[in-house]
DNA sequence: CATGAATGAGGATTCATTCAT
DNA sequence: AATGAATGAATCCTCATTCAT
């Protein structure tokens, strides 16, 4: 019974989110969320309190699941490189992998609607807490570039997800440009000169 | 009198963009884009065949913008890699000057509202094909990285925009964390290695 | 033009006190109101701000209703019994002529809801400044009972209105129980006892 | 276990009757009864048959509670005058006491919701057939005014009522203006002339 | 006895759009 | 060119009520 009900709570969501990608926040009509979902527009407001509610706990469980399979995939082990290196070997593999909740996330983070969504800040930012403390080691070490590691980072996490979305649309061919190359870029941008 | 049109047209536009910066592409409302720009609701449709045309409009406005300004302000004169300097510096002088539009930009590039806006394939793309061809030209001759060019442009773009907006947002210190140094990362990331 | 719109607001305001009178405060609906008025549920938005102005404004314009008319039909001329008198008579032929706007001011003044309609301390009160004057110098010039001028008009007002309504409800025989013996009492109870 | 859901049902009674003086009849949701009551909303349907019963019911059960406490407070001992005075002060005593409740009898005697609620003539009234019948008898015997003694019973009640209610809202100061006073009144208007 | 889930109907309000002027 | 009036469809949300457990 619990289960039944925490099932159809994450239906919604799971409705709510394919609706975002493919119409965007402004497409998602609670009428259209429930028709989706299969159930009445009233039963919506058992599971939550508002539509806003709604966007923001789709938010939120896609967060979840990009920042479970990171901590999950991503071991930090070696050098800032190396990790540099593993982190971004994840994080194309969940991009493949997932798409569409790689797809949602940039979305809100390009749209002014989370900040409507009154979060706090740990719950509207991405948790790499991890390897930005590693490359953050990395800059100090002298190992990386001089440069603030939210830039390092946000430089590698675009490239790696544009990377990973054109190979998905076939607009590049993984075989004549492959992860490794990119990665070799994103690491000869983050390296320190000799 | 067609000056006249032409200033009401140009000034709902750019009471869309201020709304669609602020409260994202949802946000817009004939209602709202009404008395903002102080017209009558009645009075948008001379202007505009229907909201998704303001949408549009207002798309291709900053698009158009963008466009001249690095049109104007970037020449292409030497290896590509001093090209690619260039452009990066241009971008960032643009991102500085005119972050309401870049804003947009980025927010429709991320948002599926962008495909139902009927726009051609070249409407919908930013207008780099100087820089692209520059990059492709470095590649063949073995300047540039082996990579697609696509991807060397969507990194330097997003490292030169988001660079601009924590420097925008004081959360960078340009002092520390010079523009020339992003741009060196860049640099090194695209040259293609010894 | 002008003329037509007013009318369209007042029919609204019309439609909306038989609505109240005979279904109570609670039972007036927009859905209802438009339906009752012979036009689009939205429209009534050109007219009011909301359901809570409607409301609002159906009081105000019944309150103002009742005031023109005391003020056209009553004019202090004598001593404060004659003027009661005089005021009686007024107030008991208007609940005769317009019973509908007597019921609905005595409903409002009984509900909460009066209360959460924002009115100005002025607005909220019914207008018996004259005569509410001319009570309290009868007290004090000894004419009347040593009495809170505002408990004597209560008590006539509530009186009157009392009567007013059995006789339009036929309980009580307007000729057995004539509106002077009523007016009699009120006068009783008013005059300072010798 | 009878006792309990006895005491069950008064409770939602009473969290009626506070939210109906608070809000109006029209502010008067399951939802929020339920809420206050601290039972779910289904669970109302074991004491109450719907919504219109609740309200009924409440109504009814604050008659009961001021009809009792006037059976008990007031007994006929002498003449009309002296039987009406007693009756006045229980009836003051009372409104004092007791305040919420007979702001919910005066909101429901306003109130046509009163007459949607399938009461028969019996129970849509007051009790104040003790009352009633002495003044009837005073009338009678000349001791009184010839008036109909729902007239004189409507003018004494009203009176208390309010003058109670402004006592409570300290609008009146009861050393200056005591109760006494206010019989006097309504003796004055109740007795036959000489 | 008690409740959480479920729902259809209806609530107020806003929207994009059209039309007469 | 400009606008105020008008509206039907759609928005989010609440309501009273039922049902399975």
């Amino acid at each position: 019974m619990r289960e039944k009900d925490e099932n159809r709570r994450q239906h919604i969501l799971d409705v709510t989110t394919k609706m975002i990608i493919s119409e965007g926040i402004s497409g998602v009509t609670l009428t259209k969320v429930a028709k989706a979902a299969g159930i009445s527009q009233s039963n919506i407001y058992i599971y939550f309190k508002d539509k806003a509610d709604i966007v923001k706990q789709t938010f939120l469980s896609r967060k979840q699941i990009i920042g479970d399979y990171l901590m999950f995939h991503y071991s930090p082990k070696g050098s800032a490189i190396e990790n540099l290196t593993l982190f971004a070997r994840a994080l194309y593999q969940f991009a493949i992998e997932d798409p569409d909740d790689m797809a949602l996330i940039q979305q809100f983070n390009a749209s002014p609607v989370l900040a409507t969504l009154d979060l706090s800040q740990e719950e509207a930012e991405l948790n790499f807490d991890q390897i930005f403390k590693e490359l953050k080691q990395g800059v100090e070490d002298g190992e990386l570039r001089e440069m603030d590691p939210d830039v390092i980072l946000t430089m590698g996490f675009v490239t790696i997800t544009t990377y990973a979305q054109r190979v998905a649309a076939k607009t590049i061919d993984p075989v004549t440009t492959p992860l490794s190359a990119v990665i070799d870029m994103i690491i000869a941008a983050s390296r320190k000169p000799a």
